[in-house]
Order: structure tokens, then C-alpha cells, then sequence
DNA sequence: TGCGAGCGGGG
DNA sequence: GTGTACGCTCGCA
């Protein structure tokens, strides 16, 4: 018979005879799992032999062939393949040794692709992708090994299909009873209270189910005799819904685990995988925790979060996550009072059982109704990873990715580089100092004469990648007549010599990302919504081919590649500004990777717009290769303070309506140690300044703010600095305000001491002490009428932010304080450049009041731009604008 | 300005 | 499992 699935997990097992047999997880269309078994597999590797090789083989009975074969070499640009032998064996696991015992005795020159997964090899040559579709040829197998329907399958083939099949979601929670909630949870002791179970769809007609270790009985509540029952009939569950996907917040470093080990205190079996030969199993690499359940996948929320470059919170636990994604919150428990409840009274135990569901509730909608797998099922599809293993760094992704390149096009993979190597790497990089992009130095200031317009470069890296064909086999390494030479002296071949693997691979991603932002027009519902993820995961992964050559745990490590890219990008930059500035009636005055900003003379935004519609053209024709630079939007005025710290007056034409904007980038408004007031201040500085122009009224409402702070007119709420406390009072070494006042609090009210987690708010008020000793409880400032420490507020909250920004527009610290010199005074009466109320030729709506979450975005947006080397088309181009609508990813504006 | 230590989520 | 995996914020020099 046919079976078509889609492919969930891939493991293997030993025959008796040490022979492997692959297991193929899968859903069919209807949605039915199903697990594939395939025998006629074998693992090998390749050597390049030496003159040691003949005699060393016959050592090795573990080999069972060795074959002449030609390859071409990961790095360099070769003319021809190299002869290798391809060893190959039985046991996967005897493939380490060999290779070692290869490599000691040097009894061959190198080694390649002894370090593949067994899993991985077997998908890479059937060409066989993770989330995506295989046929397999098959008949049924009777085993009771795997808890699905199994098969033996004669042959197995991809098949093309971009569909998703419906998976069946768990989430699940657990609380646990400890002895002492000032200690961490001990496994072995403190039993698990309660498991909440929701699912999606229904389990016999619930979504929601909760286990409880005591008699205790309700709606979507089951009650056990103790903690063992309770986890048997958790098994038991698991087994009969058959989930596809395990989710939870923090799943992977606490819940999981932790089930484990009192499924171990119970002696009670830990397969609750798709396979009963198979334990669950933790694993623990340094800070990293995961689970695994074979033939199922887990997802963990808070590490998909914690690492998506595009979304930032100020705290990543769920009640914070599920506030800003879901509007919805925990429940109120403290978990010292866990104890409390659950010894208590039914209606309190109850309420820790609902606490409980809610959680699980919570979990299992932010990866459902925020779509949070949506884009990991396409990055699977993409790199040909399995899904369990997409949610790890990108590195693997592009590594998966390029091997089934490579095995196509006769190349072997590299090795990847042993610990030693990439200590080396490091040391190599830190010597050396990599050199980035370029950031233009500003002109800094107010530019409000005309508009400023915001013009990128499209997909700057992967654009230089394919233009002059920049890849690990493209590159020469040993003096051939070079084809070209980059900026930073590594030579290349050209395409018409060969088209480098890399440059190849960025084509088709971006054309089928192309193909996908088109077909998502004409699409609704399910469709569209693979297609957006599509495209995310798309430019996700093209984006970071190029970081890959240049990150030190890469196979494909090769640094020559990575600073041509970068070369080539400060070149780009350069030539371009000039070339604008010769073509066209411009100043560039700032640019920064990617981007170039434009001062023109233009006061109507529609004509700026025709203008910066122009120059991209223009300017676009006369770049070299796939390089493309777009116009991105204008800003009616802009004010730049540094590198890197700008905001601007945005104009956007849309819905027949001209509508405006501030946009920020680097000028920190939001910060956790920064009271409201100094947000609002700011705000309102940049506001008057971009807006009107008048830096005259900026000072002098800055001045009135001063003002009614001295006055003690500003209400405490703005005042107000909040801080959490992160561990118990005892283990604060140092002196913090926040600390002190804890401990203030606690000898004030001892009944209600402050906990690990709360957040304290505070001021600082009037008084000789130390700072830290100044911290008071708003509540209490108020109730005693003390006063507060404008001095404080003024000089360390207030005017360094924005000292910052008036700096720039050529207003110093004395003049805003009032208290220098009088021709400061004239400057400010007479200067031209100070009063500059500008023309704006058309009509404004007001601006869209931005939702809390957009608002989070955009503080966030200039955030993870500092951290990402390279994240391609936004890469600090000062254009990214996040709005979190639906899916994972983000709208980015022009993108 | 640059570096090292320490923390995260969960209960 | 043909394993070996952080990344940021804050305090201090």
C-alpha cells in the first residue's frame, strides 16, 4: 500500500543483528499518525585517503565497504572533485570511534561527515525534509513497539506538497507542594499537587482537564488518591488523546523534568513518547535544558519567545507574555501560599486548581492563537531540520539547509569544529577585531527645512552574496587567477566559472519568498497564513547565511567570506552616498548599514515622495549586480543625536489620507529604572522640537516642568520607580534603593513580608542620607506628606535623557537650568535656528494612537537591532516598524 | 567605555 | 546520541 504523511520525527533503532532501523513519525492528511519503519539504510562517512589508509582498513571489521568515490571539498573553489573513500558501516554508532581512531593514527588526511545524525543522514540523501511530505511504499508491521499504527516500508520519496496537516496540541502545568518555599523545589521530596491539561481539540469532549493528588472531585477536575495514581492516569492520557505537540511555559526546564523524576520516585515508566522502547528523556547542555518525547514534538513558548529576535518583553514570565499577547492574566496565587491552599479549605484548593488550568490554558493559546509554530513549521520545511529541532539557534538551520545542497551537488559537508577550534576561532576574532558595517557619522541636529527621505538597501547581504557570487566554493584559496577581489582582498570566481552554492541557494529563497509575498495577496484563511509564515521564515533564514560564515561554530566557518560581504557592504554604502549626492539636489546626512538618509529642500511630502521614487530607480540602475536601493518612507523633520539615536516626523499616504508619526530609534523613553515622568518629558521635548520646530518652547516647557517639580506639583505616580525584586532580601550584597526599601517595608509590616517576584514601586525623598536609604513607598510619601528629592529627579532622572537631545539642537545644560549667560538669552531671541516653525503642505490626521502592544514593539525594534549583527532588510535602517497582528512575526513596513 | 558576574522561566 | 548549546543587563573599575 501508499502511505503519504507528513514527516513529525525521525529516530532510529537496533536490529538484533546491530543493524538500524529508521523510524518515520507522521500525520496523514486526514490527520491519522502513523509511524514508517525502513531497514535498507546504512551510515558511512567519508575519508581522504593517504598513504596509511590501504593498511589501516582491514583493522576495522565494523567497516563493510569502502568505496572510490570523487566529491568536491566543502571550502575553496576546486576545478575538479577529490577522490575519497566512502566507509560505510552498520552501526551508526560505531561511526565516532572509527573516525577518531582514523584521525589519531592519521592513518587518512581528513574526515568528513562522520559527524552527521544518523536521522539526518538518512533525510539529506532521500531528500526528505522535517514538516514535510513523504511517501512511502509500504505494509502494515506488527509490533508493539510504537503506539501508532506502524508500517515496513519498501521505499520512501518526498512528495511536493506545502500543506499543513492538523496536529493535536496538549498543554499541560503543574504545581507542585514544597516544604519550604525560601528553598528551590527539591524532586525527589515535593510532589506534584496538580497537572492541567488543555487541549485542542477537545479530549472526549473537554478542552480543559486538571489531575489533582487528593480527593477532590468538580467540573473538568479529577480527583486521585495520591500523587502515583494521579501520574498513572496522566500516561494514561497521553497515550489514549496522542498528542502530536507538548506544550507549556518553561515546559522544557521545569515541567517535563521534573514529571520525570517523580514518574522515576514512583517507579513508574517514562513512555509517554510514540514509542514504549523509548524513554522520555531530559537533557541538559549547560544553561539549555529539553525534553524529548519520541514521535511527538515539544514546544516550549517561553523559549520561543525568549529568543525571537522581532518581539521584546521587559519580563518573559507568562503572566506578562499572556498580558501582552492575549490580554489575559494569571490567576492570583502566590506561590509561598501553595502550601496554604492546598491544605485548606475545598473553595481554596479549588481556586490553585483553576490557577492551574488557567495556565495551561494560557500556554496552549499563545501557540495556537498566536501562531507561534507557524513560522518554525515553514523554517522545518525550509532547512529540512526536524521541527523538534528548529527552535535551537539559526546556525543549524542554514547548515541543514546547505548539506542537502551539497549532497546534491557533489559536494561534502565540512566537520564541525571540535570545542579547541572554536576557542581558537574566538581568540583569532578578538585579536583581530572584526570590522562591521558602516555607520555614516550624522549631521547632527534638526534638519526641518525639507523632507528627509529614508532609502534601504533591499536584503543588503544576501544582495552582495549573489552580485559578485560570494560563497565558501567560490572562494580561492590558493592563488589561481583570480576572477575578482574584494574590498577586503579575498578573491572570488565568477558566476559564468560556477555559481557558488551559497549565492544559489539565496536565489531560490528569495525568489520563492517573492512568489510567496505574491500568493498571499490572492489568498484567505489557512492558506495565507502558511504563506506570511512562509515568507517570514524565508527571509529568516536567508538572512542568516551570511552571519553563519562568520559565526565560529559554524562548519562553514570561513572568514575571508564573511569580510568580503561586510567589505563589499562599507564599499556599497560609500559609492552610493556619492552617487546620490552627484545625481540629485541631496545631503545625505546620515546612513547606517543599509540605509541613507536624505536631506532635500522639499517641504511637500508628495513631491518627496516623487523624488525618493526617483532616486531608487535611478540610483538602482546604476548599482552593480542584485543590488537594489529601495525608498522606504520620508520624514517631514529630523532630528539625529548620534550614530544610532535619531527620531523623526514620518508621513505616510494611505486609506486617501496623509497620516503622521514619530518614529524613535535608540532614544530610550521606556526604561525600567527611569520614572514616567522622564518618558512623558522626553516625548513631549522630541514632540515640540519635530513638530513645531521651536526649540524655544521645548526648553520653556521643559523649564515649567522643572518647575512644578521643585514646587512638589508633579503627582507621585510619575515619580515613581519600579524594580523587582529578584531573589531574597539577604542575598542583595550591595546597597539599592529598591532593596533598602524592602527592607523598610518588612519591619513596617511584618505579616506581610515583600516577596522574590513582587515589584516594588518607589520614590526618592528629601534627606541627608544615602541615596538607596531615600527609596519610599509612594503610599507612604503621601500618607506622611514628605517631600520629595527634586534635586534627584532633576539631575539624575530628567536632564540626562534629555540634555542629550537638546544638546544636539545646540542648548546646553545652563540654559536650560536658566542660570547661564545672558547672550544665551539673545541666541535664543535672535538665532534663526532655533524658531523654525515649518511648512507642511498638506493635511494631517491625527496620528493613530498606538495600541499597548505596538508601543512595546517599537521601543523593543531599535533594541534587537543592537543585537543583531545583520538581520538583513532592517537591520537599523531606521524603517522597521513591528506590529504584532495575528502571526509571529511582525509587519515590517517596505519590507 | 569596557569587562565580568549573574540571572532567566517554572513551583 | 555519527551529541557538547546562551545572551542580556547591571554593577563596577
Amino acid at each position: 500500500m501508499k502511505l503519504i504523511f507528513q514527516l513529525l520525527d525521525v529516530d532510529y533503532f537496533l536490529n538484533g543483528g546491530k543493524k538500524p532501523t529508521i523510524r518515520l513519525f507522521g500525520k496523514t492528511a486526514s490527520g491519522n499518525a502513523v509511524c514508517v519503519f525502513y531497514d535498507k539504510f546504512l551510515p558511512y562517512f567519508f575519508i581522504k585517503p593517504n598513504d596509511k589508509t590501504a593498511d589501516a582498513l582491514p583493522a576495522h571489521r565494523e567497516i563493510v565497504s569502502a568505496e572510490k568515490v570523487e566529491k568536491f571539498l566543502p571550502i575553496g573553489h576546486q576545478q575538479a572533485p577529490t577522490p575519497l573513500l566512502k566507509l560505510t558501516l552498520t552501526n551508526p554508532q560505531d561511526v565516532p570511534r572509527i573516525r577518531d581512531t582514523f584521525l589519531e593514527n592519521k592513518s587518512c588526511d581528513e574526515v568528513f561527515e562522520a559527524d552527521i545524525l544518523f536521522k539526518y543522514r538518512f533525510m539529506v540523501d532521500f531528500n526528505i525534509h522535517g514538516m514535510g511530505w513523504v511517501e512511502a511504499e509500504c505494509t502494515i508491521a506488527p509490533t508493539k513497539t510504537v503506539s501508532v499504527p506502524a508500517y515496513h516500508a519498501e521505499t520512501i520519496a518526498p512528495v511536493a506538497n506545502e500543506a499543513n496537516t492538523g496536529l493535536k496540541y496538549l498543554a499541560l502545568d503543574i504545581e507542585c507542594l514544597p516544604t519550604d518555599t525560601r528553598r528551590p523545589l527539591d524532586p525527589k521530596n515535593n510532589t506534584i499537587i496538580m497537572i492541567a491539561l488543555s487541549f485542542e481539540p477537545a479530549y472526549r469532549g473537554q478542552t480543559s482537564l486538571v489531575l489533582v493528588a487528593k480527593q477532590l472531585q468538580g467540573k473538568e477536575t479529577k480527583g486521585f488518591q495520591n500523587e502515583k495514581e494521579m501520574l498513572a492516569e496522566f500516561l494514561t492520557i497521553i497515550d489514549t488523546y496522542d498528542p502530536d505537540i507538548v506544550t507549556g511555559y518553561n515546559i522544557n526546564s521545569f515541567d517535563l523534568p521534573y514529571i520525570l523524576d517523580r514518574l522515576d520516585a514512583h517507579r513508574l515508566p517514562r513512555t509517554f513518547g510514540r514509542v514504549k522502547d523509548k524513554p522520555v528523556f531530559a537533557k541538559k547542555i549547560g544553561l539549555f535544558q529539553e525534553c524529548g518525547l519520541p514521535g511527538r514534538v515539544v514546544v516550549d513558548p517561553y523559549q520561543i519567545l525568549r529568543r525571537d529576535p522581532w518581539i521584546k518583553f521587559h519580563r518573559y514570565n507568562l503572566n506578562t507574555v499572556a498580558k501582552e499577547l492575549l490580554n489575559e492574566e494569571k490567576l492570583d496565587v502566590v506561590y509561598s501560599d501553595i502550601p496554604k491552599l492546598w491544605a485548606g479549605a475545598r473553595e481554596e484548593t479549588s481556586h490553585l486548581v483553576e490557577y492551574a488550568r488557567k495556565d495551561a490554558d494560557l500556554s496552549l493559546k499563545l501557540v495556537i492563537k498566536k501562531e507561534l509554530l507557524d513560522k518554525f513549521l515553514e523554517l522545518s520545511k525550509i532547512s529540512g531540520l526536524l521541527l523538534q529541532d528548529c527552535f535551537s539557534g539559526q546556525a543549524t538551520r542554514v547548515e541543514t539547509m546547505l548539506m542537502y545542497e551539497f549532497k546534491k551537488r557533489n559536494f561534502v559537508m565540512q566537520a564541525r569544529p571540535s570545542q579547541h577550534l572554536v576557542n581558537q576561532r574566538t581568540k583569532e576574532r578578538e585579536k583581530i577585531g572584526i570590522k562591521g558595517a558602516t555607520v555614516l557619522e550624522p549631521k547632527k541636529g534638526l534638519h526641518a527645512e525639507g523632507c528627509t527621505l529614508v532609502l534601504d538597501f533591499r536584503s543588503l547581504y544576501p544582495s552582495i552574496m549573489r552580485s559578485f557570487n560570494i560563497s565558501t566554493d567560490t572562494l580561492i584559496l590558493n592563488g589561481q587567477a583570480a576572477s575578482h577581489t574584494s574590498p577586503s582582498g579575498a578573491s572570488f570566481v565568477t558566476q559564468e566559472v560556477r555559481e557558488g552554492i551559497m549565492p544559489s541557494v539565496l536565489t531560490k529563497l528569495l525568489d520563492a519568498r517573492s512568489a510567496a509575498k505574491k500568493l498571499m495577496k490572492s489568498e484567505t484563511g489557512e492558506k495565507r497564513k502558511m504563506l506570511n509564515a512562509r515568507q517570514l521564515a524565508l527571509k529568516d533564514i536567508s538572512n542568516s547565511i551570511y552571519g553563519y560564515t562568520g559565526y565560529v561554530r559554524a562548519r562553514l566557518y570561513v572568514m575571508d567570506v564573511a569580510n568580503s560581504i561586510t567589505a563589499y557592504g562599507r564599499q556599497n554604502i560609500e559609492t552610493t552616498k556619492k552617487l546620490i549626492e552627484d545625481s540629485f539636489p541631496v545631503e545625505v546626512i546620515y546612513g547606517d548599514t543599509d540605509s541613507l538618509l536624505m536631506k532635500t529642500t522639499i517641504t511637500n511630502p508628495e513631491e518627496a515622495y516623487k523624488l525618493g521614487n526617483t532616486i531608487s530607480r535611478k540610483i538602482s540602475d546604476a548599482l552593480p549586480g542584485y543590488l537594489e536601493l529601495e525608498f522606504e518612507k520620508i520624514y517631514r523633520t529630523f532630528l539625529v543625536l548620534t550614530k544610532k539615536r535619531y527620531a523623526g516626523w514620518k508621513f505616510v499616504f494611505e486609506g486617501g489620507v496623509w497620516k503622521d508619526d514619530i518614529e524613535m530609534k535608540g532614544i530610550e523613553t521606556i526604561r525600567r529604572d527611569w520614572c514616567p515622568l522622564v518618558s512623558e518629558t522626553t516625548k513631549h521635548v522630541i514632540d515640540v522640537i519635530l513638530k513645531e520646530g521651536d526649540i524655544q518652547k521645548a526648553i520653556t516647557s521643559l523649564r515649567e516642568v522643572l518647575e512644578k517639580l521643585k514646587e512638589g506639583e508633579i503627582p507621585l505616580e510619575k515619580l515613581t520607580i519600579v524594580k523587582g525584586i529578584t531573589r531574597s532580601l539577604e542575598s542583595y550584597e550591595g546597597i539599592s534603593p529598591h532593596i533598602e526599601l524592602a527592607r523598610k517595608l518588612n519591619t513596617r509590616n511584618p505579616s506581610e513580608p515583600v516577596k522574590i517576584g513582587d515589584r516594588l514601586g518607589f520614590v526618592i525623598i528629601k534627606g541627608n542620607q544615602l541615596l538607596s536609604k531615600r527609596a519610599e513607598d509612594p503610599e507612604y510619601v503621601r500618607k506622611h506628606n514628605i517631600s520629595i528629592d527634586s534635586e534627584y529627579y532633576i539631575y539624575s532622572q530628567l536632564l540626562p535623557p534629555i540634555e542629550r537631545i537638546l544638546n544636539a539642537v545646540g542648548v546646553s545644560r545652563s540654559e536650560v537650568l536658566g542660570s547661564g549667560r545672558q547672550t544665551n538669552i539673545m541666541d535664543i531671541l535672535t538665532g534663526t535656528k532655533r524658531k523654525m516653525k515649518h511648512t507642511i503642505d498638506v493635511t494631517v490626521r491625527q496620528p493613530q494612537s498606538l495600541n499597548g502592544w505596538e508601543g512595546l514593539v517599537c521601543k523593543t525594534c531599535s533594541k534587537s537591532y543592537r543585537r543583531m549583527p545583520l538581520a538583513g532588510a532592517c537591520d537599523c535602517g531606521g524603517d522597521l516598524l513591528i506590529s504584532y497582528h495575528g502571526s509571529m512575526g511582525t509587519k515590517i513596513i517596505g519590507n
